[in-house]
DNA sequence: CCCGCATCTGCGAAATCCGCAAGCATCGGC
DNA sequence: GCCGATGCTTGCGGATTTCGCAGATGCGGG
């Protein structure tokens, strides 16, 4: 179902570059346009891309295929959650004590953290947590991510208000 | 070509639920179970969409339709931006003195920005910038942001690594 | 009651998706 | 040089999907 992190991770680290990204191997430019058309519409016809990009419709659809196998990419509808029901939605600053991959495999297994992200700066992680209402924001934040050991400190910004959620940064 | 806003200005504000979230009514729930079956592809075909949700596959193309127009949602490729080219990434918290909205909108115009959040706490403003390098990231922060009137103080959390990110929240 | 508006349904025509196969070029290992 | 692996192309046909449109259906206002 593809819940977890962005990049699968692969077994067998070859070198080193693939190591360190999740054991995909770079893209080439060609991907990268793919990817880019698929920015702009998520539901572009195969054969509109291969137009755009230089490639047959066959060739597309194969590389589509193995983008979203290796977790490269996802295609999928986003919205203001804000907007859909969910009334409130935080970001979280966390600051940990320990092994910092650990506290993120463990906020990343949360269903309420849709978005967790290692950081350098006065934060160890950011995670960005969706919930139903006050009660179950709070306890989100004060039960279970101050639960996680190797927690230290927790800082929270409620969001009031979305103005921006782009994916094009191919486009410029 | 809808880089602007989550949700689109609506021109006359009716009641004052609406005019609070940008002219979108509510979603009933049959819409909400369509969101959420292309949160689980944004490819799934009408179809098998109106099959879930018992809907006809042409009333489900017109309710899609007419979320994409409102902004509502949009169907689009995400991935993240490290392992496809960028190189620099960082979410930047944000203090503001005088209006807040219109720094917001002020910093949603610059094409770096992905993400621009209005948020209660310690910042006013959360930012999430995609850089090509050091360099560009080093301008966008010191230089274009820090520029905008209104913007009195800056802090930045670079990304190391992205753990998780998820859009799933219709199916928990 | 009637009309306007919004929504849903049904239905054909056109386009797309998808699997498959054969041929070809490239690349790296041996 | 040979070979296997990989990836692209072309072509194909059938199943599926998309798309536009015409015709119900439902609902509130006048």
């Amino acid at each position: 179902m593809h819940s977890g992190p962005v990049a699968s991770r692969s077994a067998d680290p070859k070198d080193s570059r693939e190591s360190r990204n999740g054991g995909v191997p770079q893209l080439d430019a060609v991907s990268l346009a793919i990817i880019e058309q698929l920015q702009e519409d998520g539901r572009r016809p195969y054969a509109a891309i291969g137009k755009a990009v230089g490639l047959s419709e066959a060739a597309v659809r194969q590389r589509v295929q193995k983008l979203l196998d290796q977790g490269v990419m996802q295609i999928v509808a986003v919205t203001d959650p804000l907007t859909v029901g969910f009334r409130r939605q935080a970001m979280v600053g966390v600051n940990v004590e320990g092994d910092v991959e650990a506290v993120a495999d463990a906020l990343a297994a949360m269903s309420e953290c849709e978005y967790v992200v290692m950081t350098a700066g006065s934060f160890d992680l950011m995670v960005e947590i969706v919930c139903e209402d006050d009660d179950h924001l709070l306890e989100v934040i004060n039960k279970r991510i101050r639960a996680v050991p190797g927690v230290r400190s927790t800082e929270s910004f409620v969001y009031l208000k979305l103005k921006k959620q782009t994916y094009m940064w191919g486009t410029r």
